[in-house]
DNA sequence: TAGTTTGTACCGAACGGTCGGTACAATACT
DNA sequence: AGTATTGTACCGACCGTTCGGTACAAACTA
């Protein structure tokens, strides 16, 4: 049997590019198989459940990425500033410090977020829980970890959107660089 | 001249609903002349310029909005507590407590992106201005004035995003009854 | 070891359907 | 009557999807 051009991990991670910065909609299969360099036929190869099947398989490596990034190091023991830091630090990689969008963003706008309505709210969900435990462990009550928990994840994304919309990531990377200090100082 | 069954501004009402609740792309013609009771046709008198236009005529209403509700008390003579104070009850009405997802934040993702990036980056910008004005009038100089309206602005457009992903709109409205005190304490 | 079979990787072409958009005759109002 | 408004039929382009294959390397057979 002959070798893939593109291992699929390679694959999907350009699926997943199409789809951060054109919407789930707007990444046609015309466009993802350019992408990807193979024909519409072959993606279903690769997903044999079509273009449903490649948001399932892009949010599986979004969760693996969560899982690896930010949900492992907001859980481990040490010191939460720490944490919280390596949190950062990944995030800051993943959107290329504000120039790429979220993919998670934009699979809430339109037919994809019904589509995925149930694994965009797990997801969300978990950051937030985790980054709460952290802030916990760090000195907040209860209450006021959850609150500035959801507060983080909620500028994050809105940095995100405004960086899209306005061809500027200053705000961005600002947010990040501040985010230490001003959860746990 | 015959009566219109819906006066523009109602169309232009629907329209606008469908975009902000599917997207650009998500938001087909089909849907819209549904959402309106006209047919296509009708669609092409009320905009002779098709989809684009719908577009374009969406965000002549969301600037006049701004203008109406954020941009103009936000720079009338007053106190800033109560400036400000003005613009948040505006955008608990707009977005509904949180239910209604944000127009601009949908037009930001997919090619509507590329197709309205000038008045979306226009738009956002002028926000920003007029929030960061009055901060400085309320005694932070320029530099913090600019940043914590940028971020003022990035927490509104993240917890609308929370909101439709998660479907709570709990941190959307914590933000905006906190934001009075935070900005301006 | 030569030949056959099998299974994976891939693709061109075409499917039915829907997209945004147009032409035009019928309708409804002044 | 004359004109603003609209329903219907239609268009070419593109949508996601499927079909019928080919290329080729590994596995199996003689």
């Amino acid at each position: 049997m002959p070798a893939p051009l593109l291992p699929k991990r390679e694959v999907v991670d350009r699926v997943m590019a199409v789809f951060r910065e054109r919407g789930f909609e707007g990444a046609t299969l015309a466009r993802i198989a350019e992408a990807t360099g193979l024909g519409k036929a072959s993606l279903y190869h690769y997903f044999p459940g079509g273009k449903e099947d490649m948001g399932n398989v892009v949010l599986d490596v979004t969760e693996s990425w969560m899982q690896e990034h930010v949900l492992g190091p907001l859980g481990e023991d040490g010191p939460p500033r720490q944490r919280i830091g390596r949190m950062l630090k990944s995030l800051d990689a993943l959107y290329d410090g504000g120039n790429a969008a979220c993919l998670l963003g934009t699979l809430t706008v339109g037919d994809s977020r019904t589509l995925f309505r149930k694994r965009l709210q797990w997801i969300f969900d978990a950051w937030i829980d985790a980054l709460a435990g952290a802030l916990r462990d760090a000195g907040s009550d209860r209450r006021a970890a959850r609150e500035r928990a959801e507060d983080t994840v909620a500028r994050i994304e809105g940095a995100l959107i405004l960086a899209q919309a306005r061809s500027d990531t200053g705000p961005f990377r600002r947010l990040l660089r501040q985010l230490g200090d001003d959860l746990v100082p």
